[in-house]
DNA sequence: CCCTGATTCGC
DNA sequence: GCGAATCAGG
């Protein structure tokens, strides 16, 4: 990976404009990027992607889906995950308290496994962590902490 | 004050 | 073209 910062390249342009049709904010969308969240808005403000300036529409759907779930934890975004585990520097931390006796095949996956990934897909040892997922969760404790944020202001979107 | 997206304007 | 600063709305 080059040590310079590409800007805009046509791959980070594709993932702009998925995830803006997915209906992420401007906010997410840079956090998954990697950039700041204007420069994702002035991007899609040169693409013409904008909705108008019609804001307000969009605060009020959330603001009014508020069902349940005071203290809810958010997924965390590719960047943030990988940010976690591999560290500023790139060392493969992981010394989370998470077993890898578990480890299963795809149709070994049930309900109450979990299914972090092991290694990379096509991989000849690609895996899943398989360890035991509480609840409906799709992974166990270890990693769920890796792939939630506790945090985040999801109390009540505030009003 | 916090958030959001949109526009402006110097680089 | 880029994005921080700024603006505008909630």
């Amino acid at each position: 990976m080059p040590v310079l910062s590409p800007t805009w390249t046509d791959e980070r342009i594709e993932l702009l404009k998925q995830h803006f049709e997915a209906g992420l904010s401007c906010r997410e969308i840079a956090a998954d990027i990697g950039v700041s969240r204007n420069a994702v808005i002035g991007k899609l403000s040169r693409l013409n992607l904008t909705r108008s300036r019609a804001v307000e529409d969009r605060r009020l759907e959330r603001s009014l889906a508020p069902p349940a779930r005071a203290t809810r934890a958010v997924p965390r975004l590719q960047y943030e995950m990988l940010a976690t585990i591999y560290g500023e520097t790139g060392a493969p931390v992981m010394a989370g308290p998470i077993d890898d006796t578990n480890r299963c095949s795809l149709l070994e996956l049930s309900e109450n496994r979990c299914r972090w990934p092991i290694s990379s897909p096509g991989e000849e040892d690609f895996c899943f962590c398989g360890n035991a997922a509480p609840d409906g969760q799709p992974y166990c404790a270890g990693h769920s902490r890796l792939a939630y944020r506790p945090n985040s202001r999801a109390r009540v979107m505030r009003g």
